[in-house]
DNA sequence: TATTGTTATACTCTATAACTATA
DNA sequence: TATAGTTATAGAGTATAACAATA
């Protein structure tokens, strides 16, 4: 048992090594990085965020955020703009160009989703969901030890 | 249909999301990367070898090997010795402090994939592990566009 | 006193290009 | 002429610490 999971995990993150691989691979073909396109995945599902915000959501340091919001300002995808009532504060916008980025991205995703599992049938897909949920919850809220903790609500 | 790919293909990226922040944390714990991980994990499991075919395992420059293995020897975990026949080139060999830091990373390997797996049946987990070798097929050797090239073949 | 975002500095992984020693 | 590994340089993501402006 021990060695079937074991060859499962390897498996496991063969899949996800090749999966990020194309992933990456068509951001790049668009002068995106991971990174750059979370940030503007986040501002397209949730609207202007303060920085502060960006980086609960990235889980990385403020620092952090302040290089990619520079490097998409450059780009003309996103702007800073004074928050309305906090003088300390920058709300990070995505301009109009920052939001056909977003669409396309959504296509894309949407076309190696298909690709992806184009060859299972319903009921083997939500099997596999099913396991990768369970998994999920299991790594998350599970008895053992909690090794990261859940997707922060940055809701305004 | 192609939501609901959508959203199995999001999962799936938590996932690996999850298990990748699992491994590195553990990693970090040991005062290792992932990449330096993978250099001790290739000579575990092929003994020692030139930088030239690390970087091919690797799928990454020699010059980028020569920073990994400054790095790993700096940390007592690897030698650097003549090749026996040709003076231009460099093997590659675990040290005893090496070769115990393969097996402990091994042992918590396994404990991880177990942990992962643990409440899933054996038929439930050969049903998950089908899905994954058949889209990480498709993905390879499929009839659309080659995404990734295959493991290279390092051996001597 | 706490928070927002910045400057300063550093580490890791990655890449290309030019170079030395060897094949 | 080609190969193995290095130096030199660069970009991207990440981090901590110290700081200014504001709350």
């Amino acid at each position: 048992m021990a060695l079937r999971s074991c060859s499962a995990l390897e498996r496991l993150f063969e899949l996800a090594v090749v999966l990020t691989g194309a992933m990456d691979q068509g951001l790049a073909e668009r002068g995106l990085t991971r990174a750059r396109a979370e940030v503007i995945w986040r501002l397209h599902r949730q609207g202007p965020l303060m920085q502060r915000q960006l980086s609960q959501a990235l889980r990385c340091t403020p620092r952090n955020v302040t290089d990619l919001v520079d490097a998409l300002e450059a780009a003309g995808l996103v702007t800073r703009s004074p928050h309305p009532t906090d003088r300390r504060a920058t709300l990070v916008s995505l301009t109009e160009q920052g939001k056909a980025a977003a669409s396309r991205i959504q296509g894309e995703y949407g076309k190696l989703a298909a690709s992806v599992f184009a060859d299972l049938s319903e009921s083997q897909l939500a099997t596999f969901v099913g396991v990768v949920n369970g998994t999920l919850q299991r790594l998350r809220r599970g008895p053992g030890q909690r090794l990261l903790p859940g997707d922060r609500d940055v809701s305004r």
